[in-house]
DNA sequence: TCCTCTTACACTTTTGAATGGT
DNA sequence: AACCATTCAAAAGTGTAAGAGG
Protein backbone atom coordinates (compact mmCIF):
# COMPACT_ATOMS: atom_id res chain seq x y z
CA UNK A 1 0.00 0.00 0.00
CA UNK A 2 1.24 3.35 -0.95
CA UNK A 3 -0.60 5.61 1.42
CA UNK A 4 0.46 5.47 5.49
CA UNK A 5 -2.26 5.38 7.86
CA UNK A 6 -1.87 9.20 8.47
CA UNK A 7 -2.51 9.90 5.16
CA UNK A 8 -5.10 7.23 4.69
CA UNK A 9 -7.00 9.40 7.42
CA UNK A 10 -6.52 12.53 5.45
CA UNK A 11 -7.90 10.88 2.76
CA UNK A 12 -10.89 10.33 4.37
CA UNK A 13 -11.57 13.01 5.56
CA UNK A 14 -11.08 14.93 2.09
CA UNK A 15 -13.44 12.57 0.61
CA UNK A 16 -15.99 13.51 3.16
CA UNK A 17 -15.44 16.81 2.33
CA UNK A 18 -15.68 16.32 -0.63
CA UNK A 19 -19.18 14.93 -0.83
CA UNK A 20 -20.78 16.83 2.05
CA UNK A 21 -20.07 19.20 -1.00
CA UNK A 22 -21.49 17.55 -3.23
CA UNK A 23 -24.26 16.68 -1.43
CA UNK A 24 -25.04 20.21 -0.60
CA UNK A 25 -24.63 21.09 -3.80
CA UNK A 26 -26.59 18.46 -5.22
CA UNK A 27 -30.03 19.43 -3.12
CA UNK A 28 -29.23 23.50 -3.70
CA UNK A 29 -29.71 22.70 -7.08
CA UNK A 30 -32.74 21.00 -7.45
CA UNK A 31 -34.06 23.82 -5.45
CA UNK A 32 -32.44 26.35 -7.30
CA UNK A 33 -33.95 25.14 -11.53
CA UNK A 34 -36.08 21.92 -10.80
CA UNK A 35 -36.41 20.97 -14.91
CA UNK A 36 -38.87 18.18 -16.28
CA UNK A 37 -36.72 15.93 -16.79
CA UNK A 38 -35.77 14.62 -20.08
CA UNK A 39 -33.55 11.88 -19.74
CA UNK A 40 -34.50 8.37 -20.16
CA UNK A 41 -33.12 4.83 -18.84
CA UNK A 42 -33.13 1.44 -20.29
CA UNK A 43 -31.95 -1.73 -18.18
CA UNK A 44 -30.19 -3.70 -20.97
CA UNK A 45 -29.88 -6.52 -19.37
CA UNK A 46 -33.32 -6.65 -17.77
CA UNK A 47 -34.31 -9.90 -18.96
CA UNK A 48 -31.89 -11.73 -17.26
CA UNK A 49 -32.45 -9.45 -14.01
CA UNK A 50 -35.79 -10.75 -14.14
CA UNK A 51 -34.75 -14.36 -13.72
CA UNK A 52 -33.45 -13.94 -10.85
CA UNK A 53 -35.83 -11.09 -9.23
CA UNK A 54 -38.54 -13.78 -9.69
CA UNK A 55 -36.46 -15.98 -7.41
CA UNK A 56 -35.23 -13.67 -5.11
CA UNK A 57 -31.50 -12.09 -6.43
CA UNK A 58 -29.03 -12.67 -3.58
CA UNK A 59 -25.42 -11.17 -4.21
CA UNK A 60 -22.30 -12.21 -2.43
CA UNK A 61 -20.22 -9.78 -0.32
CA UNK A 62 -16.61 -10.78 1.04
CA UNK A 63 -14.08 -9.07 2.78
CA UNK A 64 -11.87 -9.02 -0.32
CA UNK A 65 -15.04 -7.49 -2.88
CA UNK A 66 -17.12 -9.35 -4.77
CA UNK A 67 -18.51 -8.55 -8.40
CA UNK A 68 -22.13 -8.56 -8.80
CA UNK A 69 -23.61 -10.89 -11.21
CA UNK A 70 -25.57 -9.89 -12.97
CA UNK A 71 -24.41 -6.08 -13.61
CA UNK A 72 -26.29 -2.98 -13.78
CA UNK A 73 -26.01 -1.98 -17.55
CA UNK A 74 -28.15 0.71 -18.55
CA UNK A 75 -28.61 2.61 -21.78
CA UNK A 76 -29.04 6.66 -21.70
CA UNK A 77 -31.12 8.59 -23.86
CA UNK A 78 -32.06 12.11 -24.02
CA UNK A 79 -29.20 13.83 -22.76
CA UNK A 80 -27.90 16.93 -24.56
CA UNK A 81 -25.37 15.49 -26.71
CA UNK A 82 -22.60 18.53 -26.41
CA UNK A 83 -23.36 18.17 -22.11
CA UNK A 84 -20.98 16.94 -19.82
CA UNK A 85 -22.51 14.55 -17.41
CA UNK A 86 -20.91 12.41 -14.76
CA UNK A 87 -22.97 9.24 -13.98
CA UNK A 88 -22.43 7.51 -10.75
CA UNK A 89 -24.32 4.65 -8.82
CA UNK A 90 -25.68 3.92 -5.73
CA UNK A 91 -26.98 1.12 -3.28
CA UNK A 92 -29.87 2.00 -1.38
CA UNK A 93 -31.28 0.21 1.62
CA UNK A 94 -34.65 -1.08 0.41
CA UNK A 95 -36.99 -1.00 3.94
CA UNK A 96 -35.69 -0.44 7.74
CA UNK A 97 -35.66 -4.74 7.56
CA UNK A 98 -32.99 -7.49 7.92
CA UNK A 99 -33.90 -10.66 6.11
CA UNK A 100 -33.58 -14.54 6.59
CA UNK A 101 -33.57 -17.39 4.76
CA UNK A 102 -36.49 -19.95 6.37
CA UNK A 103 -38.17 -22.76 5.26
CA UNK A 104 -37.33 -21.89 1.40
CA UNK A 105 -38.24 -18.34 1.30
CA UNK A 106 -36.98 -14.74 2.59
CA UNK A 107 -38.88 -13.48 5.64
CA UNK A 108 -38.16 -10.23 7.39
CA UNK A 109 -36.24 -10.71 10.37
CA UNK A 110 -35.93 -7.73 12.68
CA UNK A 111 -35.18 -4.71 12.37
CA UNK A 112 -31.91 -3.38 9.85
CA UNK A 113 -28.47 -2.89 11.46
CA UNK A 114 -26.74 0.38 11.42
CA UNK A 115 -25.38 1.13 7.60
CA UNK A 116 -22.10 1.87 6.66
CA UNK A 117 -21.60 5.48 5.10
CA UNK A 118 -23.19 5.09 2.01
CA UNK A 119 -21.49 5.37 -1.12
CA UNK A 120 -21.52 6.93 -4.60
CA UNK A 121 -19.85 4.88 -7.29
CA UNK A 122 -18.75 7.52 -10.43
CA UNK A 123 -18.39 5.63 -14.03
CA UNK A 124 -15.22 5.93 -14.56
CA UNK A 125 -15.98 7.32 -18.16
CA UNK A 126 -17.06 10.14 -15.92
CA UNK A 127 -17.52 13.09 -16.99
CA UNK A 128 -18.23 12.71 -20.77
CA UNK A 129 -20.33 14.42 -22.83
CA UNK A 130 -24.13 13.15 -23.42
CA UNK A 131 -23.42 12.09 -26.75
CA UNK A 132 -21.31 9.93 -25.13
CA UNK A 133 -23.37 8.17 -22.45
CA UNK A 134 -26.16 7.83 -25.14
CA UNK A 135 -23.71 5.93 -27.64
CA UNK A 136 -22.70 3.37 -25.11
CA UNK A 137 -24.12 1.32 -22.64
CA UNK A 138 -23.42 1.97 -19.08
CA UNK A 139 -21.98 -0.94 -17.08
CA UNK A 140 -21.17 -0.96 -13.48
CA UNK A 141 -19.68 -4.70 -14.11
CA UNK A 142 -16.30 -3.98 -12.27
CA UNK A 143 -18.30 -2.81 -9.04
CA UNK A 144 -17.56 -4.90 -6.31
CA UNK A 145 -19.69 -5.81 -2.86
CA UNK A 146 -18.21 -6.13 0.22
CA UNK A 147 -19.06 -6.71 3.98
CA UNK A 148 -15.73 -4.78 4.74
CA UNK A 149 -16.53 -1.81 6.98
CA UNK A 150 -12.78 -0.85 7.03
CA UNK A 151 -12.62 -0.94 3.23
CA UNK A 152 -10.21 1.22 1.65
CA UNK A 153 -10.23 -0.34 -2.13
CA UNK A 154 -13.62 1.59 -3.00
CA UNK A 155 -16.55 -1.50 -2.60
CA UNK A 156 -19.47 -0.70 -2.10
CA UNK A 157 -20.10 -1.59 1.95
CA UNK A 158 -22.96 -2.99 2.35
CA UNK A 159 -24.36 -5.23 5.11
CA UNK A 160 -25.07 -8.85 4.82
CA UNK A 161 -28.69 -9.85 5.18
CA UNK A 162 -30.16 -7.08 3.96
CA UNK A 163 -32.22 -5.71 0.38
CA UNK A 164 -30.38 -3.42 -1.61
CA UNK A 165 -31.49 -1.31 -4.66
CA UNK A 166 -29.19 0.13 -7.24
CA UNK A 167 -29.92 3.75 -8.57
CA UNK A 168 -28.34 5.49 -11.26
CA UNK A 169 -27.67 8.70 -11.27
CA UNK A 170 -27.03 11.08 -13.89
CA UNK A 171 -25.42 15.13 -13.15
CA UNK A 172 -24.92 17.43 -15.01
CA UNK A 173 -20.93 18.47 -14.58
CA UNK A 174 -17.67 18.94 -16.39
CA UNK A 175 -15.87 17.45 -13.63
CA UNK A 176 -16.24 15.44 -10.41
CA UNK A 177 -14.87 18.47 -8.50
CA UNK A 178 -17.67 20.26 -10.38
CA UNK A 179 -20.65 17.68 -9.09
CA UNK A 180 -21.15 20.14 -5.99
CA UNK A 181 -22.02 23.02 -8.60
CA UNK A 182 -23.55 20.78 -11.43
CA UNK A 183 -27.01 20.53 -12.08
CA UNK A 184 -28.84 17.14 -11.24
CA UNK A 185 -30.40 15.84 -14.18
CA UNK A 186 -32.13 12.30 -13.13
CA UNK A 187 -31.87 9.25 -11.01
CA UNK A 188 -33.37 5.62 -12.26
CA UNK A 189 -33.72 2.60 -10.46
CA UNK A 190 -35.16 -0.76 -11.38
CA UNK A 191 -37.24 -3.27 -9.19
CA UNK A 192 -36.00 -5.86 -11.06
CA UNK A 193 -32.46 -5.13 -9.60
CA UNK A 194 -33.16 -5.50 -5.88
CA UNK A 195 -30.79 -7.75 -4.14
CA UNK A 196 -30.11 -9.42 -1.03
CA UNK A 197 -26.81 -9.30 0.44
CA UNK A 198 -25.18 -12.42 1.34
CA UNK A 199 -21.79 -14.39 2.33
CA UNK A 200 -23.24 -17.77 1.03
CA UNK A 201 -25.72 -18.09 -1.18
CA UNK A 202 -28.91 -19.14 0.31
CA UNK A 203 -31.17 -20.46 -2.44
CA UNK A 204 -29.69 -23.28 -4.95
CA UNK A 205 -32.21 -21.80 -7.45
CA UNK A 206 -29.81 -18.58 -7.70
CA UNK A 207 -26.86 -20.26 -7.45
CA UNK A 208 -27.92 -22.72 -10.57
CA UNK A 209 -29.05 -19.74 -12.04
CA UNK A 210 -25.51 -17.83 -11.49
CA UNK A 211 -23.66 -20.91 -12.57
CA UNK A 212 -25.78 -21.29 -15.83
CA UNK A 213 -25.20 -17.82 -16.79
CA UNK A 214 -21.67 -16.46 -15.07
CA UNK A 215 -18.80 -17.98 -17.76
CA UNK A 216 -16.45 -17.57 -14.36
CA UNK A 217 -18.57 -20.28 -12.92
CA UNK A 218 -18.92 -22.41 -15.65
CA UNK A 219 -16.26 -25.17 -14.34
CA UNK A 220 -19.71 -25.59 -11.77
CA UNK A 221 -22.15 -26.38 -14.89
CA UNK A 222 -23.37 -29.66 -15.35
CA UNK A 223 -20.76 -30.48 -17.59
CA UNK A 224 -18.22 -28.44 -16.50
CA UNK A 225 -14.70 -30.31 -14.98
CA UNK A 226 -15.53 -29.17 -11.45
CA UNK A 227 -18.95 -30.75 -11.60
CA UNK A 228 -17.41 -33.80 -13.68
CA UNK A 229 -14.91 -34.47 -11.11
CA UNK A 230 -17.27 -33.90 -8.33
CA UNK A 231 -19.53 -36.30 -9.81
CA UNK A 232 -17.11 -38.92 -10.04
CA UNK A 233 -15.61 -38.73 -6.74
CA UNK A 234 -18.83 -38.31 -4.87
CA UNK A 235 -20.95 -40.43 -6.38
CA UNK A 236 -21.01 -44.04 -7.75
CA UNK A 237 -24.22 -44.57 -10.38
CA UNK A 238 -24.92 -40.90 -11.55
CA UNK A 239 -22.19 -40.72 -14.08
CA UNK A 240 -24.28 -41.71 -16.86
CA UNK A 241 -27.28 -39.04 -15.87
CA UNK A 242 -28.17 -36.49 -18.57
CA UNK A 243 -28.63 -33.38 -18.30
CA UNK A 244 -32.23 -31.93 -18.19
CA UNK A 245 -33.01 -30.61 -21.38
CA UNK A 246 -32.63 -27.09 -19.82
CA UNK A 247 -29.58 -27.67 -18.12
CA UNK A 248 -28.15 -28.39 -21.08
CA UNK A 249 -29.35 -26.07 -23.46
CA UNK A 250 -28.23 -23.03 -20.04
CA UNK A 251 -24.50 -24.97 -20.20
CA UNK A 252 -24.21 -25.30 -23.53
CA UNK A 253 -25.63 -21.44 -25.01
CA UNK A 254 -21.90 -19.88 -25.05
CA UNK A 255 -22.91 -16.32 -24.45
CA UNK A 256 -26.73 -16.20 -24.58
CA UNK A 257 -27.79 -13.86 -22.00
CA UNK A 258 -25.11 -12.13 -23.66
CA UNK A 259 -26.11 -8.76 -22.52
CA UNK A 260 -25.03 -9.73 -18.60
CA UNK A 261 -22.21 -12.62 -18.91
CA UNK A 262 -19.66 -12.64 -21.74
CA UNK A 263 -20.47 -9.04 -23.21
CA UNK A 264 -21.15 -7.57 -20.03
CA UNK A 265 -18.32 -5.53 -19.40
CA UNK A 266 -19.53 -3.93 -22.20
CA UNK A 267 -17.76 0.17 -22.45
CA UNK A 268 -15.75 -0.72 -19.32
CA UNK A 269 -13.90 -2.73 -22.00
CA UNK A 270 -13.71 -0.65 -24.84
CA UNK A 271 -9.93 0.10 -24.01
CA UNK A 272 -8.94 -3.48 -24.43
CA UNK A 273 -7.53 -4.65 -28.01
CA UNK A 274 -9.69 -7.96 -27.60
CA UNK A 275 -12.65 -6.12 -26.96
CA UNK A 276 -15.50 -6.58 -29.46
CA UNK A 277 -16.81 -3.38 -30.92
CA UNK A 278 -19.80 -2.08 -28.40
CA UNK A 279 -22.02 -2.52 -31.58
CA UNK A 280 -21.64 -6.17 -31.29
CA UNK A 281 -23.55 -6.64 -28.26
CA UNK A 282 -26.48 -8.27 -28.59
CA UNK A 283 -30.20 -6.22 -29.15
CA UNK A 284 -30.87 -4.76 -25.39
CA UNK A 285 -33.36 -6.06 -23.30
CA UNK A 286 -36.18 -3.44 -22.96
CA UNK A 287 -37.25 -2.53 -19.76
CA UNK A 288 -40.74 -1.81 -19.57
CA UNK A 289 -41.54 2.05 -19.17
CA UNK A 290 -43.17 1.53 -15.24
CA UNK A 291 -40.11 -0.27 -14.82
CA UNK A 292 -38.04 3.39 -14.79
CA UNK A 293 -38.35 5.46 -11.80
CA UNK A 294 -38.65 9.06 -12.87
CA UNK A 295 -36.42 11.31 -10.57
CA UNK A 296 -37.59 12.00 -7.74
CA UNK A 297 -39.31 15.33 -7.16
CA UNK A 298 -36.21 16.62 -4.54
CA UNK A 299 -33.18 15.35 -6.29
CA UNK A 300 -31.50 13.54 -3.90
CA UNK A 301 -34.10 10.99 -2.35
CA UNK A 302 -34.37 10.75 1.13
CA UNK A 303 -32.95 8.06 3.19
CA UNK A 304 -34.79 7.35 6.42
CA UNK A 305 -32.64 4.47 7.75
CA UNK A 306 -29.77 7.32 8.40
CA UNK A 307 -32.30 9.38 10.22
CA UNK A 308 -30.80 12.79 10.33
CA UNK A 309 -27.43 11.82 10.73
CA UNK A 310 -24.48 13.54 9.32
CA UNK A 311 -24.11 12.23 5.80
CA UNK A 312 -20.64 10.77 5.07
CA UNK A 313 -20.96 9.86 1.33
CA UNK A 314 -17.76 8.23 0.48
CA UNK A 315 -16.77 8.15 -3.53
CA UNK A 316 -15.72 5.50 -4.68
CA UNK A 317 -13.57 5.57 -7.99
CA UNK A 318 -13.11 1.66 -8.56
CA UNK A 319 -10.46 2.14 -11.54
CA UNK A 320 -6.97 2.65 -11.38
CA UNK A 321 -5.16 1.33 -8.30
CA UNK A 322 -6.69 1.89 -4.85
CA UNK A 323 -5.76 4.62 -2.93
CA UNK A 324 -2.97 5.42 -5.45
CA UNK A 325 -4.90 8.42 -6.81
CA UNK A 326 -5.57 9.59 -3.68
CA UNK A 327 -7.99 12.81 -4.01
CA UNK A 328 -6.40 16.21 -4.04
CA UNK A 329 -8.40 18.05 -2.45
CA UNK A 330 -6.01 21.42 -1.30
CA UNK A 331 -6.97 25.08 -0.45
CA UNK A 332 -5.67 26.66 -3.11
CA UNK A 333 -7.81 24.67 -4.97
CA UNK A 334 -10.17 27.16 -6.33
CA UNK A 335 -14.05 26.20 -7.06
CA UNK A 336 -15.58 25.58 -9.80
CA UNK A 337 -17.62 28.79 -11.27
CA UNK A 338 -21.21 27.91 -10.94
CA UNK A 339 -22.35 26.60 -13.09
CA UNK A 340 -20.48 28.45 -16.02
CA UNK A 341 -22.21 28.63 -19.37
CA UNK A 342 -20.86 26.31 -21.78
CA UNK A 343 -19.11 27.57 -24.79
CA UNK A 344 -20.64 27.20 -28.19
CA UNK A 345 -18.91 23.91 -29.89
CA UNK A 346 -18.90 22.67 -33.33
CA UNK A 347 -19.37 19.77 -32.72
CA UNK A 348 -19.90 17.33 -30.03
CA UNK A 349 -16.57 17.09 -27.93
CA UNK A 350 -14.82 14.11 -28.32
CA UNK A 351 -15.46 11.42 -25.71
CA UNK A 352 -12.20 11.37 -23.37
CA UNK A 353 -11.10 8.12 -22.50
CA UNK A 354 -10.27 7.87 -18.84
CA UNK A 355 -9.08 4.23 -17.59
CA UNK A 356 -7.16 5.79 -14.68
CA UNK A 357 -9.80 8.20 -13.60
CA UNK A 358 -8.75 10.08 -10.44
CA UNK A 359 -10.25 13.52 -8.96
CA UNK A 360 -6.59 14.78 -8.73
CA UNK A 361 -5.95 13.93 -12.97
CA UNK A 362 -9.15 16.02 -13.27
CA UNK A 363 -8.24 18.95 -12.06
CA UNK A 364 -4.61 18.24 -13.27
CA UNK A 365 -2.63 18.14 -10.65
CA UNK A 366 0.08 16.02 -9.96
C1' DT B 1 -27.84 -26.40 17.89
C1' DC B 2 -28.41 -23.00 14.58
C1' DC B 3 -27.02 -19.30 11.86
C1' DT B 4 -23.64 -16.51 9.74
C1' DC B 5 -19.12 -15.68 8.20
C1' DT B 6 -14.28 -16.78 6.70
C1' DT B 7 -10.97 -19.20 4.21
C1' DA B 8 -8.75 -22.45 1.02
C1' DC B 9 -9.46 -24.68 -3.11
C1' DA B 10 -10.01 -25.97 -8.08
C1' DC B 11 -11.63 -24.25 -11.97
C1' DT B 12 -12.50 -20.66 -15.91
C1' DT B 13 -12.01 -16.20 -17.96
C1' DT B 14 -9.60 -11.99 -18.62
C1' DT B 15 -5.63 -9.30 -19.26
C1' DG B 16 -1.40 -7.77 -21.02
C1' DA B 17 3.30 -8.64 -22.34
C1' DA B 18 6.10 -11.11 -25.64
C1' DT B 19 6.71 -12.79 -30.11
C1' DG B 20 6.52 -13.16 -35.04
C1' DG B 21 4.75 -11.82 -39.56
C1' DT B 22 3.63 -8.25 -42.94
C1' DA C 1 9.63 1.37 -37.70
C1' DA C 2 4.84 0.59 -37.33
C1' DC C 3 1.00 -2.21 -37.19
C1' DC C 4 -1.53 -6.45 -36.50
C1' DA C 5 -2.42 -11.20 -34.95
C1' DT C 6 -1.26 -14.94 -32.06
C1' DT C 7 0.48 -17.17 -27.92
C1' DC C 8 1.04 -17.78 -23.18
C1' DA C 9 1.49 -16.95 -18.27
C1' DA C 10 -0.28 -14.36 -14.50
C1' DA C 11 -4.08 -12.19 -12.42
C1' DA C 12 -8.77 -12.03 -11.43
C1' DG C 13 -13.30 -14.01 -10.68
C1' DT C 14 -16.41 -18.00 -9.60
C1' DG C 15 -19.04 -21.32 -6.34
C1' DT C 16 -18.00 -25.14 -3.04
C1' DA C 17 -17.03 -27.09 1.24
C1' DA C 18 -15.19 -27.22 5.73
C1' DG C 19 -14.72 -25.12 9.85
C1' DA C 20 -14.85 -21.18 13.19
C1' DG C 21 -17.42 -18.19 16.08
C1' DG C 22 -21.37 -15.97 18.27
Amino acid sequence: MMMDQAHFGEYLLRQQMLHAASLSGLQHRVGADAEPPVCEARLLNGDLWRRFHDIGTEMIITKGGRRMFPSLRVSLSGLDPREEYCVLLELSLVGRRRWRWAGGTWAAAGGAEPQSPRRLMLHPDSPAPGHHWTANPVSFSKLKLTNNTMDAQGHMVLTSMHKYRPRVLVVRARDAAALAWGAPHAAFSFEETEFIAVTAYQNDRITKLKIDNNPFAKGFRACGQSKCKRKNTDSSGSEGTEPTSSESSEAKRPCSDAASSCSEEGSLRSTSPRSPPLAESPAPLMATPENITPPPPAFYPEFPYLGHLPMTMPLSLWTGPPMAGAFAWGPSLPPPPPRAPTPPQAAPAPCRRVKSFTISALLGEG
